[in-house]
DNA sequence: TTTATTTATCGTAATATTGCAATAAACAAA
DNA sequence: TTTGTTTATTGCAATATTACGATAAATAAA
């Protein structure tokens, strides 16, 4: 079917999934990891950095403004791309809830 | 394509894309959910408890096995799954790293 | 206005994912 | 051995994802 049934799920759930989802592609990570890294941001220099041709960039960078982890602001011709940080940490507190999980009981048979 | 190009991307960057991925369907977030909720393993239960046909389970238990994060033991017809504490602990390192970059100097132009 | 620059969108091909019915495989119990 | 129970595998249909060429849209510069 390729349409997962989210359905069944809890909203806690599927917002897990959907954020990790987009962290599912190697390329969605470089992007975030070279705005992390480059204080001041930055746009079309993504296309060179990452490798990929600029239509694939602008559709990865599309999903990651979708679910509001950056932000593109227009400077003339270019769109400067920057992390949202409020989001970001909204984001980071529920991946953290999932991830930190105690193990210490989760004693096998 | 519907194929990354890994090969332009560091080992770091598609590590934590696979990891991502395996976590970006919310079925397999409640399995592992459940695992950590139910401190003695759990198989076919699953079935049960998150509402998927039996060979869509089996399926997503495959990948998050195949990625080290559960095991499971054959205990006579029944298969008896949990989390691999140790895989649990470097993936979280892997992820909890992407996740806890410094977003106070991302300012935005 | 014309030209160049930059980014977004459209269309499409190739591949991946999801879900399940049918069935196989493995084992326990009778 | 036969029967029941549980899990894995196979095969397939429907949908999603990835990548990019072609092109549109928007603006700056000449």
């Amino acid at each position: 079917m390729g349409l997962a049934k989210t359905e069944i799920f809890t909203d806690e759930q599927n917002k897990i999934a959907l954020f990790a989802k987009v962290f599912g592609h190697p390329a969605r990570v470089a992007i975030l990891e070279y705005l992390f890294k480059i204080n001041t941001c930055i746009c079309g220099d993504l296309v060179i950095e990452i490798g990929l041709a600029q239509p694939t960039i602008s559709q990865h960078l599309k999903e990651l403004k979708h679910l509001g982890l950056i932000r593109g602001n227009v400077e003339g011709t270019s769109v400067c791309y920057c992390i949202d940080q409020e989001n970001w940490l909204k984001m980071k507190d529920v991946m953290l809830h999932f991830l930190n999980q105690d193990i210490s009981k989760t004693d096998c048979c």
